[in-house]
DNA sequence: TTCCGATTAAATCACTTGATTTAATCACAT
DNA sequence: ATGTGATTAAATCAAGTGATTTAATCGGAA
């Protein structure tokens, strides 16, 4: 184990562990080898295990670092925001800024990019022990946060808080990955507004999707057409 | 190579195809491997070269088969859209569900819901041989869905239109995936509404945001809060 | 200087990966 | 029945995986 600080060498932990960012972002967790990352961090394998334990304890290293200081803005924003509202109910606006805006400021620097991207994928990825990593770092806030939320828009039934905050992560992790497919249909125009312009259109549209009506019988425009059967079972 | 449909056996290669299917939803593509496929499907490793010629293709050929009839359906109703529409504008929330429908109708079968699960997650693969797969797929109707989609909405700058389809593809996929966050957060609460239902959900909110205002400026609610320093690198 | 724990380096382990080869088997047209 | 091409089975390949071991090195306290 290596001692807190002592002779902490600012070396070869630290730079294993940008390494390892910069290839977490790109590849992915699970596309990018142990071996890659040491390669990138010009150290040897050996060393990863030592400082950090294994890969998914490298990829755990990289959330602590990295989540502490998100979360404590947006505690402290969200702490206004109840502040505010007082016995009555928040305001819908101000919640989603205090909830997205410090993730999405990440993105000013390469590194919280990469971090965004990194969070993004693994907020998604099909390894039961990533995702954990994932929620470990982010439910107790989230929490607070959907418990607020709650309390700005009380004529929500169950049901649609349940899809509409599905929506609105879903909405929050195609914007914190910039994954391309947008970029891609629309002819490779490369979105580079900046942290505040992106978080201003991005609680725009979840605002919008909040304040929606939700009425429990859907207007009929829907209707399924001809059902080619395409027996392939 | 397999004769199209001769001597064709209805088993094995489809047995492949649908183990394939199973397994690639619940662990992804990149964390499923040949072996535990073809165990699944109680076929030999070498079949699926055989049948397929190797794990990319096996994953280009699940697309194949399921996309075709989702997206007839799309295009049928994206028709019906542009033919109501006549020279004016498209009606927004038809447009939705015509992009939206199809896919999301698709959870009513196992298989179905397997394959959103597949799409969902390659869409935002890292790998890039993945992804192409997705959009090989998808492209041509997703190009024309927006060419509706803007003159459904003439008042949005370009801007604006990019980060909402980033939202707007978020919501989907999240949608689609069921991925656990938001009802881990809630408490295990498993969503069972019915397809027609999820659809609704889906349209409301991003009907909202698509309908939400735009402003350029934001009104400064935000204020970034306490920066504290945590100097890493 | 000497010594001891912290750190790094090199070699290697056991295992899994996708792919291929070689040989056997099957179904059907002749 | 028989030969021919489609299909399956078993064994194997080379490469890459995370992890571990063993030995060397470094830096400061004694």
């Amino acid at each position: 184990m290596p001692s807190a600080a002592k002779t902490a060498d600012p070396h070869t932990r630290t730079r294993i562990l940008l390494a390892a960012e910069r290839l977490f972002a790109r590849h992915g967790y699970g596309g990018t080898s142990l071996r890659a990352v040491m390669a990138e961090a010009g150290a040897n394998t050996a060393s990863a295990h030592y400082h950090f334990g294994g890969k998914e304890a490298l990829l755990r290293a990289i959330f602590d670092l990295r989540v502490a200081a998100t979360n404590e803005e947006r505690e402290a924003l969200l702490d206004a925001c109840a502040r505010d509202a007082g016995q009555g109910a928040p305001k819908l606006r101000p919640l989603l800024e205090a909830f997205f805006g410090p993730a999405i400021r990440l993105s000013r620097s390469p590194e919280g990019q990469d971090f965004n991207q990194i969070s993004a994928l693994c907020s998604v990825d099909p390894d039961a022990a990533v995702r954990r990593i994932v929620f470990d770092a982010y439910d107790r806030l989230a929490r607070r946060f959907i418990a607020l939320l709650r309390r700005a828009c009380p004529k929500l039934d169950e049901a649609t808080l349940y899809w509409r905050l599905n929506c609105l992560y879903g909405s929050m992790m195609y914007m914190r990955t910039q994954n391309g497919r947008v970029a891609h249909l629309l002819g490779e125009r490369d979105a580079d507004l900046d942290a505040e312009a992106i978080l201003n259109e991005l609680v725009n549209f979840v605002e919008g999707g909040f304040l929606a009506p939700h009425p429990k019988r859907p207007r009929r425009t829907v209707r399924t057409v001809h059902r080619t059967r395409r027996t392939v079972k």
